[in-house]
DNA sequence: GCCCAGATTGTTAGCGTTATCAATGAGACG
DNA sequence: CGTCTCATTGATAACGCTAACAATCTGGGC
């Protein structure tokens, strides 16, 4: 029963198409596809069986304009390629596919006022009903703060006093079980090769650090700026390590924790035996560095998937403007062979 | 000069409100914002500075009912969290930007028939110029053969023998280049340490150190086939390198040549001076294994902008069905500390 | 000053869906 | 057996934009 399709002639089928297949009226199409209920039974089935035949797939565009609700989510994410966004972006992603929205992404290579504005302003010529901002910079909180309130924003990872609910790691709470770790082995103190300086993470990870030695009373040592990178990883640890009082180091990321351990190979410097190294992210590899690295498991994809729950939340009860929540999600010490007792 | 907003009452901006404040009709709007040069320089600048004081931003989803292109391609990918295809996608999504077309993605965890043809679908109903598709599954070909020849259709990394354009790596040239490169560092014969065997990246670069092997007349020894993670090198490592006739292993991307250099170590086998490993991927960690890591480099950026390209060709002469074209993008071998003369 | 070609602007009619309200049908009840 | 109610279905009018054609304006040449 193939329609008598005339090849280069060949026009979309539409809803209308349907109708007349199943011998009914495009609104009862509409209302099969949309509130299956509020049709009889056997209607329902003779236009299923139609929309089956004639392999129609409704026009989303139409759908919009008349609805006003796209069931797209945007994104707009800074770098893709680094393990945290892409795995945040994921999380998103599979939690969105789950509850049958789509994911739009814009993904920008600066994070600034004028960047952010842009990517937001195309996602929303694009009526998504919604916008997820994984934006780690301190410097796009400016950017977020002028975006108009009434949007369905849900921010990933930033300063937490901006008036959008907001999904996230505790970097305080984790750079604090890494610092305390390396003391409770007998280090003095503890080194800090932080992240760079206009990312929220960094400066979470540093102020974590920072309590968690004057909590004990210890001395702060410098702090020492890398970029995430394992080269910054390696070549600052040259540096650092060229103090022989330096035998705990914490790396503010696994990147520069696996430059920071070829440095110290190279130099000939033991580790765990004269110097005690822990990461942040735990990445699939660490558990294969040499040593095998102690980090901070922090879970990107849960991230990710509960800055969505808050999108939908925020999507159901546009009313709640005035109620930014916050969903934290608690980073895990993983030990390894990186650390070891101070002799 | 602000509107007279009476708030809770805020109707979007539409292009008719602009047209009034400027003095002219909803088509001349249109044309100021579309085909500029067909506006008197005049009226241009009213109507631009209506929209400006408007905040006026243009419904996509109403352009795209009235001229059948949304400016939306769509990706469909594996697992975005891996190194390639996360690299891919942020060169398409680059290349995108430059083009003012916007990305909408379905991140699939499992490829195969169903879910390409579901995610296809999916971005079908939203109205997308084109799809691209990033399926290094050779399952997924299936998938794709079943797929109306009359999308616009561009493949990332999958078999050449598809009938849709294509860019990808030369993976079985990159193969022949590191094994090359082992023979003649004096190795007898090379081993591979392989990807799972649905992926067609994988048994490309199984294909191109089989021929290397067999064009030096050398023995091929049996494959041993791992799942693209650290772990399963280190696990599988740990098994091949029992037999000490194994010199030289060639692994099929960085994160199993990291496990196979962790399970080396442990086993005080020393790297190059014993056994020498060649990776590939050149991941941006590579240079600080220990030791730093001799790999073949692939340039996923550069596949994902010329992905973006053929999609452009494509949709600008839709009449070139029958013109698969293919770009491949050539590896290059990276000669670091991991690989040496045997002696 | 008048006419004509080309430049500029306006009018009308969709694009494919859904919201709304009207119309029809089928039972339920007295 | 007639009437009323609720369940189904249908007709019409948006939704916001642009294609196609119509109308108007502009200036140059005579």
């Amino acid at each position: 029963m193939e329609e008598p399709k005339r090849p280069g002639e060949r026009r979309p089928v539409v809803m209308e198409d349907v109708a007349e297949r199943a011998g009914v009226s495009a609104m009862t199409v509409s209302r099969v596809l949309n509130s299956p209920e509020k049709v009889r039974p056997a209607t329902r089935a003779r236009v299923l069986a139609a929309v089956k035949e004639l392999d129609y797939r409704p026009n989303a565009a139409a759908r919009v304009l008349a609805t006003g609700r796209s069931g797209v989510l945007g994104v707009v994410s800074f770098d893709t390629t680094l393990y945290g966004p892409a795995s945040t972006l994921y999380g998103i992603e599979r939690a969105a596919r789950e509850h049958d929205y789509m994911i739009s992404i814009v993904s920008l290579g600066v994070l600034n006022r004028k960047t952010i504005g842009e990517g937001v302003d195309r996602l929303r010529s694009q009526n998504v009903d919604g916008i997820i901002i994984v934006a780690p910079h301190e410097s796009a909180a400016e950017g977020l703060r002028d975006l108009p309130p009434d949007l369905a924003i849900v921010v990933v990872g930033a300063a937490d006093d901006l008036p959008f609910p907001l999904a996230s790691v505790d970097q305080y709470g984790g750079a604090v079980r890494a610092t305390r770790h390396l003391l409770s082995l007998g280090h003095g103190t503890v080194w800090h090769l932080s992240g760079p300086a206009d990312w929220v993470d960094a400066h979470a990870r540093v102020e974590g650090w920072r309590a968690a030695l004057l909590a004990e009373e210890r001395e702060v040592p410098e702090m020492i700026m890398g970029d995430w990178s394992a080269q910054s990883g390696y070549q600052l640890g040259r540096q650092i390590i060229r103090d022989p009082e330096v035998t705990a180091i914490f790396a503010a990321n696994d990147a520069m924790a696996l430059g920071l351990l070829r440095a110290l190979r190279e130099a000939g410097r033991r580790v765990p035996e004269e110097v005690s190294v822990v990461g942040f992210d735990d990445v699939p590899e660490a558990p294969y560095f040499s040593p095998p690295l102690t980090t901070v498991r922090q879970n990107f994809g849960e991230v990710g998937f509960r800055a969505f729950r808050l999108m939908l939340d925020r999507i159901d009860a546009p009313d709640a403007e005035a109620m930014p929540h916050r969903r934290v999600v608690e980073p895990e010490l993983v030990v390894r062979e990186s650390t070891g007792v101070l002799r």
